[in-house]
RNA sequence: GGGGCGGUAGCUCAAUUGGUUAGAGUACCGGACUGUCGAUCCGGUGGUUGCGGGUUCGAGUCCCGUCCGCCUCGCCA
């Protein structure tokens, strides 16, 4: 083996005149006959132009690098020198290349699916997939794969320095049916049971609390068994972080420091104040509970004002339980905003339940086209409250409050896409505090934690929550007041992009069990699934509060990209298919018999 | 489970209203060429149009089914 002396991103008109050697994949070949061929050999460190030259080279070495292809691996031995036919301003090497004096070709390279080294035609991902190992040696791979080392190293290092303590924690756990499908794992010495895979260590960490860890660290994998999306994958990564001996401000104090410190170590950028919402806020003037704050378009309540109409539309809506009326104003949106795509934004809201998005323009003071002649008796209040100006378009929701808030919310998102308003170089980080500890659920008719179960009430409310008393089927103001409720959770959010996610947890057994009751869970059933938690929390539990930073995305949003698989290795499909494995796959029936496990899988769909 | 988009040469794509032998670029093979850097020029190989069925004189194109990939709703405490 001809060792590498250099890689393909080092060299510098300063090694001019080194005798080097470089290993790596032929990136491309400029092949000018007998006399004269160019290579660009490629490794993670950049490319660098070897030359073979006549002049300089024997027959047999020219012939050797005239069969040079795309991919093959080789070593080359030469001299460094400036080059004759000027730099290439592209490459970090451009103003050197290597003289070929001795090649070796380590391995030759079948059939490629495709280039690496071709940035103009990117295969479609299902290619890329099944090719991983070619897809990944793209330099944008590469950059990708390195971006996320970094934030992994930057983690440890810095909460490293805070006093953290790195611990693992199983990965073969404990099934609690709340919350995300489980992944199963039959057990082969209990015959019948299960393990399942962690959703996260939420459990274990506040057990290391209890245990005196104080704080805790963790990147976790984690397993939730629900369909993919674009940003989310059934098998992803935690920063997983709990403290003891702190309240909201501590966690969040330490949080933005890293943060800052992810920013300004991988994308030199000082990153400004982080702003603080409370949810209810955040929903009623974004719609959503990660508010993308780099732009206007707030959502306005004018439920009054619509019941002061005749429009069957709005005063249908306010009859509904919790119904309203909500608007958003587009400045100049008059122009830009065409019938066509006013319909458009109908269809859009429809797929959030919504009925449709009825409008009108404020041209010449009077609403103008749309529902105009409906709201005309609201006109000079519409305009004061919302500071109207000529050539503004309204968008009206009217809904529940959950559905027009939903609806109204992506369309946000939406006219900001469409008209440009996304500044992408602004960083607007964002605390969303104060979530409701509960929600009630219609279908169901049961109360469902909207962060977990684990999640204390904020200390304020701690008295209040204590001497609420909610039966089986609660009334409309005991709903009304359970939801109100607060807890001590926050997120971290940036751009609209929930990064982080916690909360102070419950460290008072009683508390615990009050939650458990709301839940639907009788004090039997708690005991059955969490008496380790109950336990521990009788035995000296510490206050304690932690968070989760999803690492995927906040990879993703260092590289800017908004696929998920971009940023994962060896990521699934929406099938859960690694297709470059093929996983998953069938096994073998003694094996299935050594787990006790039966498939009931008969090929077809309808007789399962 | 629902909705939408897509699958044509190794790769990226085209193919008129259903009509001749399914084309181009690139890769690959052969040839020419001494300063390229997406090298250039000439020639060539390469296709079960995802798969199965149907309509038709004739299907890449229309219909039915199915598989795969992507986006999305539901789902994701």
């Amino acid at each position: 083996m001809l060792v590498r002396t250099h890689t393909c991103g080092a060299l510098r008109p300063s090694n001019v005149g080194e005798t080097v050697t470089l290993n790596g994949w032929v990136n491309s070949y400029r092949d000018h006959g007998a006399g004269l061929i160019f290579i660009d050999l490629r490794d993670r460190y950049g490319l660098t132009q070897i030359v073979f030259d006549k002049e300089d080279a024997s027959q047999d070495l020219l012939e050797a690098a005239d069969k040079l292809r795309n991919e093959d691996i080789i070593a080359i031995r030469g001299k460094v020198r400036t080059r004759d036919g000027g730099p290439n301003p592209k490459l970090a090497t451009g103003e050197i290349e290597i003289v070929g004096d001795e090649l070796v070709v380590l391995t030759k390279a079948v059939d490629p699916p495709f280039m690496p080294g071709d940035t103009n035609n990117l295969p479609k991902e299902e290619t890329r997939l099944k090719h991983r190992y070619m897809d990944l040696r793209r330099p944008r791979m590469q950059e990708i794969l390195s971006t996320r080392h970094r934030v992994a190293k930057l983690t440890r290092d810095y909460f490293d320095a805070e006093g953290f303590l790195e611990v693992e924690t199983p990965v073969l756990c404990r099934s609690t049916p709340e919350g995300a499908r489980d992944f199963l794992v039959p057990s082969r010495v209990q015959p019948g049971s299960w393990y399942a895979l962690p959703q996260s260590p939420q459990l274990f960490k506040q057990i290391l609390m209890v245990a005196g860890c104080d704080r805790y660290l963790q990147i976790a994998r984690c397993f939730r068994d629900e369909d993919p999306r674009a940003d989310r994958q059934a098998e992803f990564t935690q920063i997983d972080l709990e403290m003891s001996f702190v309240d909201r401000e501590v966690v969040l104090q330490t949080m933005e420091g890293f943060a800052r410190s992810v920013w300004k170590e991988l994308k030199g950028v000082e990153v400004g104040p982080f702003r603080r919402i409370t949810y209810r806020e955040a929903m009623d003037r974004y719609g959503i509970d990660r508010p993308d704050l780099r732009y206007g378009l707030e959502l306005h309540d004018i439920s009054d004002l619509a019941a002061k109409t005749d429009f069957k539309v709005f005063t249908g809506a306010l009859e509904k339980r919790r119904g309203v009326v909500k608007v958003i104003r587009v400045p100049q949106g008059a122009e830009k905003l065409t019938r066509k795509i006013t319909d458009g934004y109908t269809e859009f809201v429809k797929q959030f339940g919504a009925g449709g998005v009825p409008t009108t323009k404020y041209v010449g003071g009077k609403f103008e086209a749309g529902i105009g002649k409906f709201i005309e008796p609201i006109t000079a209040e519409l305009a004061e409250r919302l500071g109207l100006e000529e050539g503004d378009q309204l968008l009206f929701g009217a809904d529940s409050y959950a559905t027009c808030t939903k609806a109204l919310g992506e369309l946000r998102q939406k006219i900001a896409r469409d008209l440009e308003l996304i500044d992408d170089s602004k960083l607007e980080f964002v605390w969303v505090l104060d979530f409701p500890m509960f929600e009630w659920d219609e279908g169901t008719k049961r109360f469902y934690a909207l962060h977990h179960p684990f999640t204390a009430p904020r200390e304020d409310e701690i008295e209040r929550f204590m001497a609420l008393e909610v039966g089986a089927q609660p009334t409309d103001e005991q709903v009304d007041a359970l939801e109100s409720i607060v807890s001590d959770g926050y997120d971290m959010v940036l751009n609209g992009n929930e990064i982080g996610g916690g909360s102070i947890r419950i460290h008072r057994r009683e508390l615990q069990s009050k939650v458990f009751g709301l839940l639907g869970l009788t004090e039997d059933q708690a005991r059955q699934k969490f008496s380790f938690l109950l336990d521990a929390l009788n035995r000296g539990a510490p206050p304690h509060g932690g968070i989760a930073f999803g690492l995927d995305r906040l990879v993703m949003l260092l590289c800017d990209t908004n696929n998920i698989r971009d940023v994962i290795a060896f990521p699934k499909t929406q099938n859960g298919a690694d297709l470059m494995t093929e996983a998953p796959n069938a096994v073998d029936d003694e094996q299935l018999n050594e787990l006790y496990v039966q498939s009931t899988w008969t090929g077809d769909e309808s007789e399962t």
